[in-house]
DNA sequence: TTGTGTTTTATTGCCTCC
DNA sequence: GGAGGCAATAAAACACAA
């Protein structure tokens, strides 16, 4: 790649004609725009002095093919200005290069770089953003299967002991009741008493509703007769909600500084 | 001092928009 | 078709550990 043609002569890249040697940047040009900059300079990460960027025995010294960086000066003005807006107007981009004594494909170069670096950062942070949200909703899904097998396990003893009553009631003395099932559990409600459906007294016993699916079985297909409890059990169902909504939060209702990077890529 | 990783400056090529 | 944006990349400058 001929990267130091940059130094050397125009750069044929977009038809810009005015990309020479560097040491082309004096002050004359700004009219000491630049210079009173490089005054208010505490720390040069390449000129030992901001003398030196005007000196011209310093090009002479220094291998004129070169890059040399900008000054702290330049790079704080470049930074305002991207923090007002990070696309550069033609005017805006004239002026600013007059005010920093670079040429102006160099203010633009230095902001197309600064976009990338910010959309690197950018998608840092929206990486970040992401796993949190993925590792909150683990953790709620893990703790929403430990629910989902207490429930379970509930509803197998409530059945359990709902089929004893019902054998003890109507199996004739001195036969031996059937194991039960535990796998798979249909209950007839015309055979439960109103009363015993409502004794217990558990969030349990709520699952075996009149209303309520009546096919009762170990897999998590019975999720959705749990859903209609909420309604009706304020604590736990909060408890359940937030779950989700704590979740979900941070990608519907994106933070300030999210909401921009959503903005600046185009995103609705 | 030197090797190595990171950051910054700049180029190239492609794409889109007017 | 030219101007400007972006991704990919090169290479110099810089930071830092050994």
């Amino acid at each position: 790649m001929e990267s130091n043609s940059f130094f050397f002569g125009p750069s044929a890249s977009h038809g810009n004609n005015n990309m020479f040697f560097l040491g082309n940047l004096n002050p004359v040009v700004q009219g000491g725009g630049a210079r009173s900059m490089e005054e208010t300079s505490k720390r040069r990460p390449f000129f030992s002095s901001p003398e030196d960027l005007y000196d011209d025995d310093y090009y002479d010294d220094q291998l004129p093919e070169k890059k040399r960086r900008l000054t702290t000066e330049q790079v704080h003005l470049l930074e305002k200005s991207f923090e007002t807006e990070n696309k550069l107007e033609p005017d805006r981009k004239t002026q600013l290069a007059k005010k920093l004594g670079l040429q102006p494909r160099q203010v633009a170069v230095w902001f197309q770089n600064r976009r990338a670096r910010w959309k690197t950062k950018q998608l840092e942070r929206d990486y970040d953003l992401l796993k949190s949200t993925y590792d909150q909703l683990l953790s709620n899904y893990d703790s929403i299967v430990k629910d989902n097998d207490k429930l379970r396990s509930e509803v197998t003893s409530l059945t359990e002991k709902l089929q004893g009553k019902e054998e003890t009631a109507n199996e004739p003395p001195g036969l031996v009741p059937e194991p039960n099932q535990l796998d798979t559990v249909y209950i007839n409600p015309a055979a439960i008493k109103t009363e015993d459906r409502l004794s217990s007294g558990s969030v349990g016993s709520a699952v075996l509703d009149e209303d309520a699916p009546q096919l009762l079985d170990s897999c998590d297909s019975y999720f959705p007769s749990i859903v209609p409890i909420q309604d009706t059990n304020a604590s736990d169902n909060d408890n359940d909600r937030s779950c989700f909504a704590d979740v979900f939060v941070p990608t519907t209702s994106p933070s300030h500084d999210h909401g921009e990077s959503l903005a600046f890529w185009g995103w609705p």
